[in-house]
DNA sequence: ACTTACATGTAAACCGTTACATGATTCC
DNA sequence: GGAATCATGTAACGGTTTACATGTAAGT
């Protein structure tokens, strides 16, 4: 009967926060867990039915002005099952790296191109870093530590990777002879 | 036409390297790929079939004994598929981590559980690293430079969140006046 | 008038894992 | 004889994304 899948929690602990409507949630794991857990409208709107259906989130209409709008909070029952969830151990570590990936194969074809693979990796890490460190600074002031410190993952992950990324061109473009992506 | 899953890329990328039958890449692909990009029986073996069907790759009846066996060989076709993938920018990063999403809603639990999941967390980084390294000094002979370079990015990207986890670990259990996890 | 953001939802397609099914061979 | 490993494959299930569909409101 019971059972939620991860997704399931994310919903139960952003409402934990305070109530919000489905198009919020969306928004908001959009701007803080997208990074290590993503969720789409498709997954939203659908569970959040069947989270009111089993009494862990109740649902309201309050619209604005003619649009209509349901505000959802999280119930007594909803904050147990949150907290019975957190006190598992985590299972799921999952990475899909198609950088990494195809430097992995990259004895197919010239060192150049290996070199390039790992430039749009670096370009890509120095992106994302800029991304969450201006994230950090829109929430400077919000009280929350636990989201601050998982952020703060975030970016020293990404400052590591990207200085990896700039350490390998270094050496693949001494290997390989070729003027690499020093000034 | 074409266009095929990354999977299949990684199916061309172990048949470059040399012929192997459907089980082979699945257990190279564990000992290898896996951290960054896994797959499973139920996508490698259909997967083989469509690039059989497209010429990317012969397949070649070598039994063992009575023992009926697939060795799959790539094709010139196959090897302009695969470099044509490489050249091609990487898009999909991804990570799902429960961890990091347990942590980021800590504040509905105590301290000390907070401090319980981050436990946790560094024990299964500490598990991972040390089965790269011990993988690491099985292939230590092996000529192939990149899988290499892979490989060492995956035990630094592990040693450096275990490093995280130790920060954090001290941190909680300094605000939490808790006993933490120093010896 | 137009575009963007707010807001909700469904259906189809896609992807991937797990479990099941089968059977031979090798090692203990 | 029994367990582990080699070897291949399929079916069912579950989870996710994308596209579609609809409409309001606010800003330019």
């Amino acid at each position: 009967m019971d059972s939620f899948s991860p997704t399931a929690y994310v919903i139960l602990g952003m409402l934990f926060k305070g109530p919000k409507s489905g198009y919020e949630i969306k928004a908001l794991v959009d701007n803080s867990t997208r990074f290590f857990w993503a969720a789409s409208y498709g997954q939203i709107y659908p569970e959040l039915k069947r989270l009111s259906e089993a009494g862990l989130v109740v649902g309201s209409e309050e619209p604005t002005g003619g649009r209509r709008r349901t505000v959802y909070e999280i119930t007594a029952d909803g904050e147990l099952e949150l907290q019975a969830w957190l006190r598992l151990p985590p299972e799921t570590f999952e990475m899909r790296d198609e950088g990494l990936l195809k430097l992995f194969f990259a004895e197919a074809v010239e060192p150049r191109e290996a070199l390039e693979i790992v430039r749009v990796m670096r370009e890509y890490n120095e992106a994302a870093t800029a991304r969450l460190r201006a994230l950090g600074e829109t929430k400077a002031k919000s009280a929350d530590a636990y989201p601050k410190l998982v952020l703060h993952a975030g970016i020293e992950s990404f400052e590591w990777y990207t200085d990896w990324c700039r350490r390998l061109e270094g050496e693949i473009a001494k290997r390989a002879g070729v003027k690499g992506a020093d000034a």
